[in-house]
RNA sequence: GCGGGCAUAGUUUAGUGGUAAAACCCCAGCCUUCCAAGCUGGUGUCCUCGGUUCGAUCCCGAGUGCCCGCACCA
């Protein structure tokens, strides 16, 4: 996709958006606030649809898989356990001069000293022969001091465990520049909150960064309760806060996002994640283009493995193109047993599954299909977004999959002042709006109003005209994509919309 | 967090140191027998707060938001 067409697309769809009500900034009134969005009257229909579609192709029509809804705030031991306090609030150090962005533990510095006396600080990134380059460095600098005497062993130490004083010696790695060095600054992505009418160190709480977590810390409850066995699946979709640093692209990357998440326990034998994991990328991938994703845009990447997380076995991202470039949509790793091992050594309850058949306990592994709902948003309106022609007319339309448009159907009378029209076209309204999300529109000419759906992706318009009222009873369906129009009769068009909105 | 650009109606944009404009959209009415027809009317704190000025939407500063690049993204 050329990058100069997929700026202004990705503006144009921002406008569709705000304009027909799908996405809002929050807040927009104060000024905005930065990474957050609310979604409008169509917007809340989409999601909605989008979730009962995973709801129903993920839990409800599989016999494997449980359903839960834990809360936002845990108990903070769990993110110790889980790992996302201590291990992921990276300290970073920029360099004021070049701009660069170090991880406060992956720079290393020493103090050269000759002869007791210290002749500056060396500093360099993490890497298997820094002490040699340090060494090297320093002989530099004691030749360009032109100092006799006998180099001191330097000791390399992490950036983030020097004093502020020391901090304040280092030279920069990219720079040479004593004083370019920020002092470490914490990057911590949870959002605190506090509990209780106290604010102190021992009310602080958390807002949980994934869901995934409220899966395990309930692991327990759902085998005890829930005549569940190996393999089997807990899913959740809920809220989840990060504090990015850039929240980026729209709402691809948010600060409050919603996921949905699947935990799905399988047994421990190292042969049989492969094909679980598989299974699972094939599962999601086919679902996405059901609900109606370009095939051409989703993609599967898969981690290096020098790059997982040192408890992951394996990660497979499926990625979308979005005209902003291609990034992940959904992410289906292979996590071993680590985050039940973390809970049950943190909580001290033991959580191991028996197993009936095997007749043995054990803690399972996992397979992690965890996706975005507004990235699935996103994907689902980039996908169904296009402007075509008709009788040399521009319009614009979003191909929506009948499945998860946020309107079904529109319901007009061919022209407003013939009120036999208008009454039997309410009343096919009022009939239809039992079932599904419909509309009615009586005002304009009536390509106005089926140009009007097509800009909100209403797969299908009905038209009550004359031959309906003074004919066969018969009315008109008009197709969005294609623009062709049938006759059906009412009960015809009832089974028909059935067939094409709930496959 | 850093650097650069931008901020005018719901949207896209024009414009000005002296009380702001167009197109489209939207709402109401008239008209209308199948793909954005026409007519009439309606909807605006020029992002916020300071400063300069007799007077600021315009100039200056700060903030906020958006876009692009860097860095970050468990």
């Amino acid at each position: 996709m050329d990058m100069a067409n997929g700026t202004s697309l990705i503006e144009e769809i921002v406008s569709l958006c705000k304009r027909r009500g799908f996405v809002f900034q929050s807040s927009e009134i104060y000024g905005g606030i930065n990474g957050f969005f609310d979604y409008g009257p169509l917007g809340v229909e989409l999601r909605r649809n989008i979730k009962d579609a995973w709801w129903e192709d993920m839990v409800r029509r599989r016999d494997d898989m449980v359903g839960l809804d834990s809360g936002i705030i845990m108990n903070p031991k769990v993110w110790h356990a889980s790992g996302h306090v201590d291990g992921f609030s990276d300290p970073m150090v920029d360099c004021r001069e070049s701009k660069m962005r170090y991880r406060a533990d992956q720079l290393f510095a020493g103090d050269v000293r000759v002869d007791g006396q210290s002749l500056g600080w060396v500093c360099l990134l993490e890497s298997v022969c820094m002490q040699d380059d340090a060494e090297k460095k320093a002989e530099s600098m004691k030749r360009k001091a032109s100092r006799q005497g006998t180099l001191e062993a330097i000791e390399l130490r992490p950036f983030d465990e020097l004093s502020s004083e020391e901090q304040s010696l280092v030279p920069s790695p990219a720079t040479g520049t004593v004083g370019s060095l920020t002092e470490p600054r914490d990057f911590n992505m949870m959002f605190e909150t506090n509990v209780g009418a106290l604010r102190d160190a021992s009310s602080v709480a958390y807002l949980r960064p994934e869901t995934a977590q409220g899966i395990f810390a309930n692991f327990k409850n759902i085998v005890d309760t829930g005549r569940v066995k190996v393999p089997f699946g807990i899913a959740q979709i809920g809220k989840a806060f990060r504090n990015e640093i850039t929240p980026r692209n729209f709402i691809f990357r948010s600060r409050e996002f919603e996921q949905m998440e699947i935990e799905y326990f399988i047994p421990p034998d190292e042969d049989a994640w492969p094909k679980y994991h598989r299974e699972w990328i094939d599962t999601r991938m086919s679902w996405f283009s059901s609900i109606g994703l370009t095939k051409d845009f989703l993609g599967e990447e898969v981690h290096p493995s020098e790059k997982l997380a040192h408890y992951a076995k394996a990660c497979t991202d499926i990625t979308f193109k979005f005209p902003f470039g291609e990034h992940e949509l959904e992410g289906i790793a292979a996590r071993g047993n680590f985050d039940l091992t973390q809970h049950q050594q943190h909580s001290g309850k033991n959580l191991e599954f028996f197993d009936e058949t095997r007749k043995e306990k054990y803690l399972p592994h996992v397979i992690e299909p965890s996706l975005g709902v507004d990235r699935t948003f996103l994907a689902v309106i980039c996908s169904a977004y296009q402007i075509d022609e008709i009788e040399g007319e521009k319009r614009t339309v979003l191909r929506f999959h009948p499945r998860v448009a946020p309107i079904k159907v529109g319901v007009f009378p061919l022209v407003k002042n013939k009120p036999e029209l208008v009454d039997r076209a309410r009343k096919l309204y009022q009939r239809l709006q039992r079932k599904w999300n419909v509309i009615f529109d009586q005002t304009g000419a009536i390509g106005r109003r089926y140009r009007r759906i097509d800009e909100v992706g209403v797969p299908f318009g009905v038209t009550v005209d004359f031959e309906t009222i003074e004919g066969d009873g018969s009315i008109t369906v008009r197709d969005r994509d294609s623009t062709e129009q049938q006759r059906l009769s009412e009960d015809e068009l009832v089974s028909f919309l059935d067939k094409q909105i709930n496959p």
